[in-house]
DNA sequence: GTTGGCCTTGACGCCTGCGTCAAGGTCTAC
DNA sequence: GTAGACCTTGACGCAGGCGTCAAGGCCAAC
């Protein structure tokens, strides 16, 4: 016996929204069936394809990286990581993050780097400012006597 | 004695192109004077204000976080980031690239979980296989026989 | 005078993941 | 019978930073 949900509350019970779910359908990711009316049916393995979208796109997945977990899932297998390509795309993953954390690391530190250099420069124009400021002070100091 | 170049010879200079810089003029952060047959002129000047762009752009700085910048060498800094403003946006870049540091390794750190689970798990099976293997072999010997 | 290289403005395209609006169909409840 | 909540498809918009094409002007060299 399975429940058969339209777009609108498998949206809500996954926490996303009617449009994106059609969205998935257009790119043939979550493909739904048809009531009689014309209005999309979903049954409940179709909310585990759906979290498992949602899962992966919290981690930064794009849609098409996720296609071989939704796949993977559709082909019967318990998990969406069951498979091969699934694995695949886990190490993709890992290595762009590893290369993308790097080179924002370096971007930090010369950034970072920058950032002193022009304060010390500030710094230097104040105590320069300090130098001065005696002398005005002197100077007026002179000037009201 | 300024010397007067043409947009194509500044895009060169700079390593852009003709039309990132009309691009820049039309966010007004980059304007151009006017020779007398409508070509865009550029000085000197231009070119070290196309340069900071173009730096603050490697390091990943939006268009409109290089714009305090070229304001401040407009205005006759020696430097861009001689403003106030410019050691903001650093500081501000410099927590945001904190902030996308960490998410990405803690992103890394589940992606990499997942990626260990699933393939233990596939280990498992190929476990299961290696146990069943051998009872295949020895039926192939007994086949051959 | 004409070829060729540079310049001009205008405008659409791209990429991703939808948001949002429009015009209209379906079904339930009163 | 009609209000209201849900659904349908289609189509444009956005963000960023330009790429790219179109149609035409300016200028130097041959």
């Amino acid at each position: 016996m399975v429940r058969i949900v339209r777009i609108g509350e498998l949206a809500q019970q996954a926490g996303t929204t009617t449009r994106a779910l059609r969205y998935y359908e257009q790119l043939g990711l979550l493909p739904a069936r048809r009531a009689g009316n014309g209005y999309r049916a979903y049954g409940e393995e179709d909310l585990r394809l759906l979290r498992q979208i949602r899962t992966l796109q919290d981690f930064g997945f794009g849609l098409e990286e996720t296609r071989p977990f939704v796949e993977c899932l559709q082909a019967g297998h318990p998990e969406g990581d069951s498979c091969p390509a699934s694995l695949e795309v886990y190490r993709r993953k890992l290595a762009e993050l590893d290369e993308c954390i790097g080179r924002l690391q370096e971007v930090r530190t010369r950034v970072a780097e920058q950032y002193a250099r022009a304060e010390r420069a500030r710094e230097d124009l104040a105590a320069e400012a300090a130098d001065r400021a005696p002398q005005c002070e002197l100077a007026i100091e002179w000037e009201e006597r």
